[in-house]
DNA sequence: CGGGATGTTGCTACC
DNA sequence: CGGTAGCAACATCCC
C-alpha cells in the first residue's frame, strides 16, 4: 500500500492551531502533503469585498504560509489560480493525489461547491476526509438536536448545544509539517470572463495575478494588492494567525475583563482601543478557532467568582454565531433573504431586492421603488445623513472596516424599522461589501434581528441617533473622530448640529447645510442638514411595521411570492406600494438580458464563497444601482 | 391550554 | 446623577 499524497485544502481555517481538519490529515501519515488555496479568479471580478477584507484575508495567507515554511522550509501555501470545481480534478492526477481533506464549511454556496468537489474526487478515486472546526458544534448536528428546525432563538441554540456534549477541546498545532511533493502544473487554466466585473470599483489598476495558474513569478504565491489592482486598504486592522493568538493572549491575560464582559456594557463609542476584542475578522477566516476562543475564556470564567454568563458574556457572543450558523445551516441561501423564508417576516420596504425568476433568489440589485427613500439609502451608506452619530458609525465602517456591535444596532435600526424604511437586504449588501468579519450566516441574521423580521420582534424599541450615543460619550469624541468638520462644536449641539445657531456655527468652522455633497462653504466646513425630521419619520415607521405585523406575512407566503401582498396593504396611507398590476413576485423578475451561466452574485470571496454554480441556474449581472 | 415572565443592548419623564 | 415607571406592545419560554 502506497503512503498517502495528500491535498489539505485551506478554505475558512487560515490556522494551524485547533485544526481538526489538518489533525485528521497529518494522521494520516502522509508521504507528501501539499497545503493548497484554490482561488477562482471569478471572484476578483463579481465579488462584493472591498479592499479592507481584501488586504485582511491576504494578510491571513501570507502568515499561514510563513507559518507552514516555518515548519517546513520545502513547504508554504500553494495558491493556484482557478476554481476549485474545475482545477483539481487535473491536479489530482498530475500530482497522484490520494487523499483530499479539508474543513466542512455549512455556507448554502460552500455546501454546493464541496459536493461537487467531492463527487469528483470521488470520481478520480481520491478519498476525502472533512471535519468540522469552523464553529463550536457541526450546525448540522445543532439542527438535529433542534428538532431538524433552524436555530431561531438563543435559547434553542442553548438547549440543542449542550445535547451535544462538551464543546472539543483545542488542539495544539502542528510541530512538523511533511514535504510537499512534485508540483507540476502541466495542464491548462480554465480562464475567467472578465464581464461582468462588480468588483471594477473596488479597482484602481488591472488585475495582473491570475495570468496562470502558480501565479505572474510561477511560484505559487499569495497575490498582492497591486498585482490584483485593488485600490489601498485604509484599515489599521491587520489578519494572520500570528496576530489573532497574540490579541488572545492580551485580551485573556486581562482575566477580569474576559470573565465579567457584558456585551450590552461595553461602549460603541470607544475607538481607542475598542471596548470589544475585535477577533470577529479572525473567526471569520479561521486565523482563530472560535473552540480555542472559546475555552480560552470558559476556563478563566470557571475560576472566576462574578463571572458574567451567557448570552451576554463573551462565550455567549460565540453562541449567537452558533445560532446564526444553526439558522443558515438549515435554510440555505433562503437564509440570507426574506423572499422564499419562511422565518422571516414580510414587511414592504422600500427599495425591494429583485428576485431571479429561475432560481427565487435575490439578485443583488434592487428596484428604486421611491426617489426619496433611494436618497435615504444612498446618505445612509455614505455617511451623509445629517445625523452625527449615524455618520460617525458610517464612516468609521468604510474607512476601518469595523464598527462596534451596538453601532451596527444604531445603522441597522436607522436604515430599516426605525428611520429609512429601507429593506434590510440593502444594509446588509453594504455591510457584506466593508465589513472585515463578514460571514453570511451572522450578517444576515443580524440585519433580520435588527429590521425586527425574524429573531427579534420589539420594534417599538428604537434607537435614537441622538440619545443612545449620549449614554456613553457625552461629548462626542467619537463623532469628533470621524465627522471632524465637527471637532469644534459644543458638546451640546454635537449630536445634533442644526440645532445650533448660524453664528455658533460659524465660531466652530462649520455650517450646517445642504445634502453633504458639498465639503466647504468659502472659509467654512460644511455638514449635512439631516435627511429628516427624525421623531416624525420614527412614528411613522412603527406605524407601518404594526401594520405590517397585523398583515402577518412571512417571506414564504403564497402572496408574497406571487405578489398579490400589494392588496393586503392599500390602505397604508403613508406607504402604499405602487400600483397593483406589478410583475408577480413581491420584488421585480430579473431582466433576462443581464443573465450568464453559473454565478450568483451574493457570492463571496472568501472559502465560504466564490461562484454560485447552480446546475439549472441562471448567473446575473451585478449592476449597482447607486 | 393559559397566563405570566422574560427577552444580550430604547426613550422620556420624573423623583 | 442614578434609578425607575410608563410608554405601547411582540414572541417565546416555562410552569
Amino acid at each position: 500500500m502506497p503512503k498517502p499524497r495528500v491535498v489539505y485544502w485551506f478554505r475558512t481555517d487560515l490556522r494551524l492551531h485547533d485544526s481538526p481538519a489538518l489533525k485528521a490529515a497529518l494522521d494520516l501519515q502522509p508521504e507528501c502533503l501539499y497545503p493548497v488555496w484554490t482561488w477562482d479568479p471569478h471572484y476578483v471580478y463579481r465579488a462584493r469585498v472591498g479592499p479592507n477584507r481584501w488586504q485582511f484575508l491576504l494578510d491571513c495567507q501570507n502568515d499561514l504560509s510563513e507559518s507552514i515554511t516555518k515548519l517546513n522550509s520545502k513547504s508554504k501555501l500553494f495558491v493556484i489560480r482557478e476554481a476549485p470545481q474545475t482545477l483539481f480534478q487535473k491536479l489530482f492526477k498530475a500530482w497522484n493525489i490520494t487523499h483530499l481533506v479539508f474543513e466542512k464549511d455549512t455556507d448554502a454556496y460552500a455546501r454546493d461547491r464541496d459536493s461537487k468537489v467531492v463527487k469528483l474526487a470521488k470520481d478520480a478515486g481520491v478519498k476525502v476526509i472533512i471535519k468540522t472546526g469552523r464553529t463550536l458544534y457541526d450546525p448540522d448536528e445543532l439542527i438535529q438536536q433542534n428538532y431538524g428546525k433552524p436555530t431561531m432563538s438563543i435559547s434553542q441554540a442553548q438547549a440543542a448545544g449542550s445535547k451535544l456534549g462538551e464543546i472539543p477541546r483545542p488542539i495544539p498545532a502542528p510541530n512538523q509539517l511533511p514535504d510537499p511533493g512534485k508540483r507540476n502544473l502541466d495542464f491548462d487554466q480554465e480562464k475567467p470572463t472578465k464581464s461582468p466585473d462588480i468588483n471594477a470599483e473596488q479597482r484602481d489598476g488591472d488585475e495582473t495575478s491570475y495570468h496562470a495558474l502558480a501565479g505572474p513569478k510561477n511560484d505559487f504565491a499569495v497575490p498582492t494588492m497591486e498585482e490584483l489592482g485593488l485600490k489601498p486598504a485604509t484599515t489599521p486592522h491587520r489578519g494572520g494567525e500570528t496576530i489573532a493568538l497574540k490579541m488572545l493572549d492580551e485580551i485573556t491575560a486581562d482575566e477580569v475583563y474576559t470573565a465579567t464582559f457584558e456585551k450590552p456594557k461595553t461602549a460603541p463609542t470607544a475607538f481607542s482601543p475598542q471596548a470589544t476584542t475585535l477577533l470577529s475578522p479572525h473567526l471569520h477566516f479561521g486565523s482563530l478557532s472560535s473552540r480555542e476562543f472559546y475555552w480560552r475564556a470558559q476556563d478563566i470564567v470557571s475560576k472566576h467568582k462574578n463571572a458574567s454568563k451567557p448570552p451576554t458574556s463573551l462565550t455567549g457572543q460565540l453562541l449567537f454565531r452558533e445560532m446564526y450558523f444553526g439558522a443558515q445551516a438549515a435554510l440555505g441561501y433562503k437564509f440570507a433573504q426574506t423572499y422564499g423564508n419562511a422565518q422571516v417576516r414580510f414587511i414592504p420596504w422600500h427599495l425591494p431586492s429583485k428576485i431571479d425568476t429561475a432560481t427565487n433568489l435575490i439578485t443583488g440589485t434592487y428596484r428604486i421603488d421611491d426617489p426619496e427613500a433611494q436618497e435615504y439609502f444612498v446618505r445612509w451608506r455614505e455617511g451623509r445623513t445629517g445625523f452625527p452619530w449615524i455618520d460617525a458609525l458610517m464612516r468609521q465602517l468604510r474607512l476601518e472596516g469595523w464598527i462596534h456591535h451596538l453601532g451596527r444596532h444604531a445603522v441597522a435600526c436607522f436604515l430599516t424599522r426605525g428611520g429609512c424604511y429601507v429593506d434590510w437586504e440593502r444594509g446588509a449588501e453594504v455591510f457584506e461589501e466593508w465589513l472585515l468579519d463578514h460571514e453570511t450566516a451572522c450578517n444576515a441574521g443580524n440585519w433580520q434581528w435588527l429590521s425586527c423580521v425574524a429573531f427579534y420582534s420589539q420594534f417599538y424599541r428604537c434607537y435614537s441617533p441622538v440619545s443612545f450615543p449620549q449614554k456613553w460619550d457625552k461629548e462626542g469624541k467619537f463623532v469628533r473622530r470621524y465627522c471632524p468638520e465637527l471637532e469644534m462644536f459644543d458638546a451640546k449641539f454635537v449630536y445634533e448640529p442644526w440645532k445650533a445657531p448660524i453664528a455658533d456655527q460659524k465660531k466652530w468652522g462649520c455650517v450646517v447645510k445642504g445634502d453633504g455633497t458639498t465639503a466647504t462653504e468659502g472659509e467654512f466646513k460644511v455638514y449635512p442638514k439631516p435627511v429628516f425630521e427624525f421623531s416624525a419619520q420614527r412614528e411613522k415607521c412603527i406605524r407601518r411595521m404594526k401594520n405590517a405585523y397585523h398583515v402577518g406575512l412571512r417571506g414564504s407566503d403564497k402572496r408574497v411570492l406571487n405578489g398579490s401582498w400589494r392588496e393586503l396593504f392599500m390602505d397604508d396611507a403613508e406607504g402604499s406600494p405602487e400600483g397593483s398590476n406589478g410583475p408577480p413576485g413581491a420584488m421585480l423578475k430579473h431582466e433576462e438580458a443581464t443573465r450568464e451561466e453559473g454565478y450568483h452574485p451574493q457570492a463571496d470571496i472568501d472559502g465560504d464563497s466564490g461562484m454560485k454554480t447552480k446546475e439549472r441556474g441562471t448567473r446575473e449581472t451585478q449592476v449597482k444601482a447607486h
